[in-house]
Order: structure tokens, then C-alpha cells, then sequence
DNA sequence: GCCGTTTTCGGCCCGACTGTTTTCAGTCG
């Protein structure tokens, strides 16, 4: 440990310190010593005494007894307290422009917000716009300032790089001396979080390629530059790879790029069966290439079934595609109608009538519309008496829909409360044509309490589905301990069905379980948990999710007809109480 | 928490700017 140590340290503690809203001047104390601590020419050594260290202006007595602790023993109680009790990300949080350590302290006190990517995604289901001092163009700036901080880390959603990614691809394709050319790797697999975006083209003008994209203006950076690889950054902050191979090896290079890494293990290991071998430039059986104009051709030679990239992740694939029994994945225009809707009846910032023409212009058939409950405050959960208000809105709007063949569906989003009851008595749950049920408080549960609490819920015989099962939030938090595999198996004993939640920030339900769900029979609902216009179009990452599962348009509820669908719900109400009346 | 002193408490830099709010709180530099 060195001044410098000590200098960080200090200066740690002012920020911790701040955070906790302790007086300023004292704060400033911290800072002020750690400065002059650098500033001095003192030679800090464990032999370093007191005395000699409050001879430094700016640095008094108490500073200097918690100075030589440090030397003494390497640690601070102080700061290993503060350390303790003050959540990292709100640290983290201070990076965000507009933002001080007394807002944070406020949005962690008030909506428990404990870093940047919780406080993200407040920001985008607008809690912060009605909290004093607060208002959306704090909102704005927040959002602003967070894209700015994200630059920098080195994962992204799918959602947040997928149109920069389709961009700089559409320049590659173009170019005149690119054959051919495809987003390959995880992106185009459409894993919920990507680290890099992966082009692979082909050409017999390498160098020209190369040129072309390190020199394109989206290039904020030149990482790498070579024959054939090179890569930049992008203002977002991600990298993009490039590729080239000639056109004869393209559909080897595009198989071996898309990867899974685990899914060409498992190809190579099969083909090795029958003396093949496989590498991004060819198949080759003793040495002589094996031609194969597109990937089609590549598993056509194996004789399996094309395999979607979305699958390439080695979870059985190999053997279905083998054995003919791919899944036909679901695709976006199996979509019928859109459940999990917010509107301004609780926390969305649209309203009803709005939601519902945009969706009708979407080319669908109903809508689910599902408002929080009344536990959920900061969301302005819909109080009992608010229920009459919201129901005749519906009504007035259906009658105004019936020549449109366009319903909307009576709904609630009701907090799962810590025993696993439910937010309202059952003569209002009753009056719902579907009820969602979700966790929202009490996180920090064991898997077993929280495992049956969820269960208990989903045994409620109101319950229509479960929405986000595992609350996870992509890159920021982590999903609450919860044992899925009997959730699911609880799902499908007391016929309820699952969300597969789109929004890009959970897709959650997690695709390496959709399968088994669907195993057990339990149907997926793709709902986009809308507060916004634009929020409706983000079905399209839980379909995408949703093949990735292995999911096919029966497994997924929201793909029946308007006249199905009210069938579907009212028979499920009807069955689900009979059940327990017995 | 530091400093200074008319020596043990009272002051500690502050104005511009933004976004709220309708007179002010928080952030930044």
C-alpha cells in the first residue's frame, strides 16, 4: 500500500460518503486529504506516525489515525462498512451524466434501484417522470447518459446492435467486390446478448474489402487490418469482425462462422464417422473438397435436414436434423395477437385506444391488456375501485372494434405477494378474462421459498399465466433463485401457461428451457410487456427467442384466432375453477 | 472532518445552468 493506495482509497470513501447524503463538508474532507495527502512530498511507510501526517494541511487527526490503520493493516473498518452497505452499482451510477449522488440516492431509497441496468430499464417503463424533481426530461438524460456509459462494456443486447449491425452489413453487400456476404456468429444465431457482430463475405478483391470496411465513416476506431480479418468499433462500442474467403469456400466459411462453437464440434466429431473433415474453407474427404454452393448443401451432404441458425447450439439439433424431426420453428406472422400491455391506466404512456389502432395497423386480431395491480404502487397499480373505470374503457372500445374483428381482453397484472397469494380477493380476479401473475418485491428469497411461492400462485385457480418466471434482467440483473424445472412442471399440472417475456432486456422465459416446457406440454404466451407504441413491435425478439426454444406455432398460445383465443380463455377459467370446486 | 481562533464552535467557493417548479434542488465545473 502506497500514498497512491491510500490517495484511491479516500477518495473512494468521499464517494461513498456522498452516496449516503452525509455531510458535505465532511465529504470534502475526504477529498481534500486524499489530495493533499498526493500532493505532499511525506515518504508513506508504516513507519509513517500520526504526528507526521497531520503536519499535512487538509489532513487532521482523525484522517491521519485512519491513514495509519491502513498502513498498519491494509484495510479501513470504515470503508469496509460503507463498502457493505452501499450497493456497487450506484457507484457505477455516478458515471451517468446529470446524475449526482442525491438522485441516486433518492431512486435507490424510492424504486430500490441498485444500478445502471435496473435503473435503465425504469427508465423505459417511465418511473422516474412522476417522482419529485424528476420528469421526463430527466428521464431523457438519464436514458442519454446510460447509452453513453454502455459504449464501453463489452456485452450487448441483441436488440441494442442488431441495426447498427444490418447497417454496416448492407455496405458490405454492396460493395461492388463482394459476392456474396452474411451476418454470421452469435448475432445471426440471435442469442439474447452478443459480444461482437461477425461478417463473413466473399470475394476475390480481399484487400479492397478491407480497405472498403476499415474505411467506412461508421469505423470509430481501426482495431485490426489484415489480408483477410480485420475489424473496427463502432460508435456503440462494439466491435465488428469482417471475414473474407473466395466464393467457392462462402457456405463452409458462413457454416463455420455462425457457429455454435459447440454445434461445429458436434458436426465435426459426427463427419470425422465418415472421414470427412470440416473447416471454414471446405469438407474435405481425403484432402478433395466436397462442393457444396450454399450451407443447404452443407447438411444435404450429411443427409440432414437444414438446420436454422437459430438453433446451432448443440442442444440435439445434430440427431433431430438426422432424424427428420427439426421443429418448423414459428415465425413473427404466426403472431395473432399481443398480451402483457401496460397503458396509461397504470405505468405504459399510451392509452388504450392508441395501443389498440396501432396493433389493429400491426395487422392483429385482439390484445391482452394487463395493468399492474394494486401492491404495485410505483407503478401506479390499479386500485379496486379504479377496476369499474378500466373495465367500461374496454367495453366502450369493443363495441367500437366488433366490425373490426379486434377485441381486447380484460386483464391484470397481479403481484405474486410474498406468501404466493394474489393482489385481489377472488370476486375481482373473477371478473378478468385473464390474469397474470408476477413477482415484482422480495427478490432475495431462497430458491426453495421462492420456488413455492411461485407455485402457490400458479395453483391459485385464477391464475391464466405467469409472466417473466425467473425476473431477470439481461446484463443488469441476475434472475431470483428459483428452481424453473418445477415451476414449469407446475405449470403444466394445473394448466397455466407461461410468458416467454420479450422485451429485449429479459426474454424470459430463457430459450434453453422453452424446449422443455414445451415438452411437458405447458403453452408459451410471446408478450412484449408494452408501456409504449413501440414496445408493441418488440414481440419479434420473443419470437426470435421463441425458435431458438425449438418452439413451434402450436407451443405458442398467442398464435390462435380471435375466436380461439376467447375460447382458449374461457374454457381455461372454467375448467381451472371446476377443478377446485371439486 | 478540518481549520482557526477574538480557543472549542462556526464556517467550509460559488455561479451558471438545467429542469423542475412557480421559487428551488441538484449537478457541473
Amino acid at each position: 500500500m502506497d500514498k497512491k493506495d491510500v490517495a484511491r482509497i479516500l477518495n473512494e470513501i468521499a464517494t461513498l460518503l456522498e452516496l449516503k447524503d452525509e455531510n458535505p463538508f465532511k465529504i470534502r474532507a475526504y477529498t481534500n486529504a486524499a489530495r493533499a495527502l498526493e500532493a505532499s512530498d511525506i515518504d508513506l511507510t508504516e513507519k509513517t506516525t500520526v504526528e507526521e501526517l497531520t503536519r499535512i494541511k487538509g489532513i487532521g487527526s482523525h484522517i491521519a489515525e485512519r491513514i495509519k490503520i491502513l498502513m498498519d493493516s491494509g484495510t479501513l473498518p470504515l470503508y469496509e462498512e460503507l463498502k457493505s452497505t452501499i450497493p456497487p452499482g450506484l457507484v457505477e451510477m455516478l458515471k451517468i451524466p446529470t446524475l449526482g449522488p442525491k438522485k441516486i440516492k433518492y431512486l435507490y431509497d424510492n424504486l430500490g434501484i441498485t444500478n445502471v441496468g435496473e435503473l435503465e430499464y425504469a427508465c423505459i417503463e417511465n418511473r422516474l417522470v412522476d417522482l419529485p424533481h424528476f420528469g421526463k426530461k430527466t428521464q431523457e438524460n438519464i436514458l442519454k447518459g446510460i447509452e453513453a456509459i454502455k459504449k464501453y462494456k463489452e456485452q450487448f443486447l441483441y436488440a441494442s446492435v442488431i441495426d447498427g449491425a444490418l447497417e454496416v452489413w448492407e455496405k458490405i453487400k454492396n460493395f461492388k467486390y463482394v459476392i456474396r456476404s452474411s451476418i454470421a456468429g452469435s448475432l445471426r444465431r440471435k442469442k439474447e446478448i452478443v459480444k461482437d457482430i461477425d461478417i463473413v463475405a466473399s470475394t476475390d478483391e480481399s484487400l479492397k474489402v478491407m480497405d472498403f470496411f476499415t474505411s467506412l465513416k461508421e469505423a470509430e476506431e481501426v482495431i485490426a487490418k489484415g489480408d483477410t480479418k480485420s475489424s473496427i468499433r463502432l460508435s456503440s462500442g462494439i466491435n465488428v469482425d469482417i471475414r473474407t474467403v473466395t466464393d467457392e469456400q462462402f457456405p463452409y466459411a458462413l457454416h463455420h462462422f455462425t457457429g455454435s462453437k459447440e454445434h461445429n464440434i458436434a458436426m465435426r466429431t459426427m463427419a470425422i464417422k465418415d472421414n470427412i473433415k470440416i473447416n471454414e474453407y471446405g469438407l474435405f474427404k481425403d484432402d478433395k473438397l466436397i462442393k457444396c454452393y450454399s450451407e443447404e448443401d452443407i447438411y444435404n451432404f450429411f443427409s440432414m435436414q437444414y438446420i436454422p441458425p437459430e438453433l446451432r447450439e448443440n442442444f440435439g439439433e445434430i440427431e433431430a436434423a438426422r432424424n427428420n424431426t427439426l421443429p418448423e420453428l414459428i415465425e413473427e406472422k404466426d403472431i395473432s395477437g399481443i398480451f402483457h400491455i401496460h397503458t396509461n391506466f397504470s405505468d405504459g404512456n399510451m392509452s388504450i385506444k392508441q395501443c389498440c389502432e396501432e396493433l389493429i395497423k400491426m395487422g392483429f386480431e385482439y390484445a391482452g391488456i394487463s395493468e399492474h395491480s394494486k401492491t404495485a404502487q410505483y407503478a401506479g397499480g390499479l386500485k379496486e375501485e379504479q377496476i369499474e373505470l378500466y373495465f367500461e374503457e374496454i367495453d366502450r372500445l369493443n363495441r367500437q372494434y366488433e366490425n373490426q374483428s379486434f377485441k381486447i381482453f380484460k386483464g391484470i397484472e397481479s403481484d405474486i405477494l410474498l406468501d404466493g397469494s394474489l393482489d385481489y380477493p377472488n370476486e375481482i380476479l373473477e371478473k378478468f378474462d385473464f390474469v397474470i401473475v408476477a413477482i415484482h418485491s422480495s427478490f432475495n428469497l431462497s430458491e426453495e421459498e421462492m420456488t413455492k411461492r411461485i407455485i402457490k400462485a400458479i395453483e391459485n385457480p385464477y391464475t391464466t399465466m405467469l409472466a417473466h418466471p425467473t425476473g431477470r434482467l439481461l446484463l443488469a440483473r441476475d434472475p431470483y433463485k428459483v428452481d424453473i424445472i418445477k415451476i414449469i412442471n407446475a405449470a403444466a399440472e394445473n394448466n397455466v401457461d407461461l410468458e416467454l417475456n420479450a422485451s429485449p432486456f429479459r426474454l424470459d422465459l430463457d430459450w434453453r428451457v422453452c424446449k422443455y416446457a414445451k415438452e411437458k406440454g405447458v403453452k408459451i404466451f410471446i408478450n412484449p410487456d408494452a408501456h409504449s407504441i413501440q414496445n408493441l413491435y418488440e414481440y419479434k425478439f420473443g419470437v426470435n427467442i421463441a425458435r431458438k426454444g425449438w418452439l413451434e406455432k402450436e407451443d405458442v398460445g398467442n398464435t390462435l384466432s380471435l375466436k380461439e383465443m376467447e375460447e382458449y380463455l374461457k374454457n381455461k377459467k372454467m375448467e381451472r375453477l371446476k377443478k377446485v370446486s371439486k
